[in-house]
DNA sequence: AAAATGTGCAAACATTGTTCGCGTTTTGGC
DNA sequence: GCCAAAACGCGAACAATGTTTGCACATTTT
């Protein structure tokens, strides 16, 4: 199975993904031209058809791998922060914004304004990287949120990871968590978007810093005594 | 100076910008064809170039008709919302949600992933619009800011659009206002773009709700008593 | 060895945004 | 009222795009 062939075939879809990331950096997502990523990857048009379906198909690898490398980039970021709960959380939203403001383009493709025709269908690579992107965040969020509500802090954020079931063959989550985790992520996900288009061009503010803040507001809001109780918003 | 001519060309103006948006409508952002605006308006695709810039003047003009729009949108909402800051503040909240779930094409496109070539001149309509867009927001986060920190509550607000100077020429804000209006504003920006973008597809939630939830929650840290103070997360 | 399958490409087509030159219509000053 | 000047709208043309098709060539399978 191993054959020429196979290899020679891996090789040239690494190096399309390549191009074609390359160009989405350079030129952004709407103006991605498919010729252009041809020429890059050393092969015809018509050629890219054998490794890709269309132009819709190079954005779909696109989104697949954005996805991807986006998750990885904020569980490698939690992973470090240690075991504390209040910096993992807080290492989720600082490598969030980082990861954006070094990937605008991957940013705006992934959580952006929907690409017209594209729509990831249930079985593609595209919803199984979903999947591995919220992954990380789902977990800090829950473990703040079950380390939370034990009023005793302490040793029982360890086997938190088991107390928060996510659904392994559906992939969902404990009703009781939607509203926290998309309250979170959401604060989030709100101020780096803004960022990362532009939006908040008007002001010098320290995005970091809101970034904490948003944090620590979440844990109060969640029961953790660890936190100055009510987070006043410094005027 | 009310000539024939005159007349015409704003007539036909105001057809290109009703086709325009249109298409706009029901294809994208992305997928705008100026040919078909032509068409949609009776016109040739060169003639186009006698009223629009090409299409990226079409889009400048879309967009800044976008921010125009959005902001009355607020505003209405704002207006017709009474006296009560709090009830002022959740008016921005869930009339913004309701125009960005209405006019999904228009919001991607003034507040998604930006367009590639576009970039808003400083004299430009856009700017203009722009600050037209913001300036119910700023008022109804200022008020409630103004009205906060005045331990009294009552009819301290009143008289509070004069105390927050919005600097009539720059359209520059008091520094003091920036961390606010970025939080405020990024809370509510976050779930509306999540759910207009489609990413909150794996949950139920009631996103209205949880604006209200998130206006609580920005008006409890602001210092204001008449909101039941810690506003605990329900789970 | 022969048949079957996979691979890459040039050519062609429809559609896109944009420019240019040409008649026609309207305007404004005499 | 007339005439130069400006504005207008259009068809033709051009470069560039995404996509399809038929055809040689290479590799794998029988």
């Amino acid at each position: 199975m191993g054959g020429r062939r196979a290899s020679l075939r891996a090789q040239l879809f690494d190096k399309i993904r390549a191009a074609a990331l390359d160009e989405l950096r350079r030129t952004g997502a709407a103006a991605l031209s498919l010729r252009e990523v041809a020429k890059a990857a050393g092969i015809s048009p018509s050629g890219l058809y054998r490794y890709v379906d269309g132009r819709d198909g190079l954005l779909e690898l696109l989104i697949s791998d954005g996805f991807e490398s986006f998750g990885r980039a904020i569980e490698e970021a939690v992973d470090a922060a240690g075991d504390d709960v209040i910096a993992r959380l807080e290492a989720v939203a600082l490598s969030y914004r980082r990861w954006a403001l070094d990937n605008p383009e991957q940013f705006g493709l992934i959580l952006g304004t929907p690409v017209p025709g594209f729509q990831a269908r249930a079985d593609g690579p595209t919803t199984a990287s979903v999947r591995r992107f919220a992954e990380p965040m789902v977990r800090a969020v829950a473990d703040a949120s079950v380390a939370g509500s034990s009023a005793s802090s302490g040793e029982a954020a360890v086997a938190t990871a088991d107390l928060v079931p996510i659904d392994p063959v559906t992939g969902a989550l404990p009703e009781s968590l939607h509203s926290v985790l998309a309250r979170g992520w959401a604060r989030i996900h709100g101020l780096v978007s803004l960022e990362t288009f532009g939006h908040l061009f008007w002001s010098s503010i320290d995005v970091d810093a809101l970034l904490r803040a948003e944090v620590r507001s979440i844990l109060a809001e969640l029961g953790h005594q660890d936190v100055e109780p009510t987070a006043r918003i410094s005027r």
